[in-house]
DNA sequence: ATATTTTTGCAACATTGTTGCATTTTATGG
DNA sequence: CCATAAAATGCAACAATGTTGCAAAAATAT
């Protein structure tokens, strides 16, 4: 049983190969980044195959401070059915590192946060440092 | 003695009017929120006004989940000399209320993090829920 | 195999932001 | 206050990124 049966979405011939880029690389990834992997191609397909993963949970999309934007797959995500990318609950923190550039999602517990007076559904943290393979 | 002054930017008609619309939200405002509070304008300058202001530390720019992108006068931030927006070091929390769709920045400790074999510079933090005004 | 549904590719458009350059505004200082 | 120098502005043109409508093609269901 693939994914796209998983997920219940149709399996195409141009999805495969962008899935396929996922799966290629460890790390978080630019749409710049598929575009170059997958050659020639139509790039509002690619768009909207991207907005189906995501409305899929089959990846997340990440924004960095400095709107560094990557997407990656979805693996310890908490979805919801047909949750909107803009509510997805990541858990995970995103690590930018200032070396190799690249954007990791680090497994951990994330700490609780608490805010007087305030309710609060859902966090997200963005750190930045220098990565385990740079160090 | 003016922010201006302090800042060490020049104090224009255009730049005081923009800091204005700073001045007379109490959150977070959007570039959009300002164009219209200004009246007719000129885009390119305001968009070479904002960048002078992150530059010059007055500003800092929040990227919330779902590229909700806001501005907000910079209180508590620490900033090194001609600091980078990209490497701003916010130290508060980005809270986005699902009801009023306000995106504010809360006052408080940022919660000690660690990841293992990792090398941690700064981090940000976003929380998604209701308001303290809104509950 | 045929019918139904979804995806794709193309063209056109929208939004957001940038760059070069001539003109205007602001700050300086005699 | 006026002349000068430095910086900000406005315009035009461009660039990057993403969206929409629609006809053709591909994928699934019967
Ligand atoms: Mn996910
Ligand atoms: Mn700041
Ligand atoms: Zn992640
Ligand atoms: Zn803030």
């Amino acid at each position: 049983m693939g994914i796209f049966e998983k997920k219940d979405i149709r399996k195409t011939a141009f999805r495969q190969k962008v899935l396929d880029v996922f799966y290629q690389n460890e790390n978080s990834i630019t749409i710049g980044q598929i575009e170059t992997a997958i050659g020639k191609h139509d790039r509002i397909t690619l768009y909207r195959t991207i907005k189906t993963f995501l409305d899929a949970g089959l990846i997340h999309e990440i924004v960095m401070p400095g709107d560094v934007k990557k997407l990656a797959l979805c693996n310890d995500c908490e979805h919801g059915p047909n949750e909107h990318a803009a509510h997805h609950q990541h858990n995970h923190i995103h690590f930018h590192c200032a070396q190799c550039q690249e954007v990791i999602c680090v497994d951990n517990e994330l700490p609780n946060i608490d805010l007087e007076g305030y309710q609060i559904d859902s966090i997200e943290i963005q750190a930045r440092g220098v990565c385990a393979s740079c160090l």
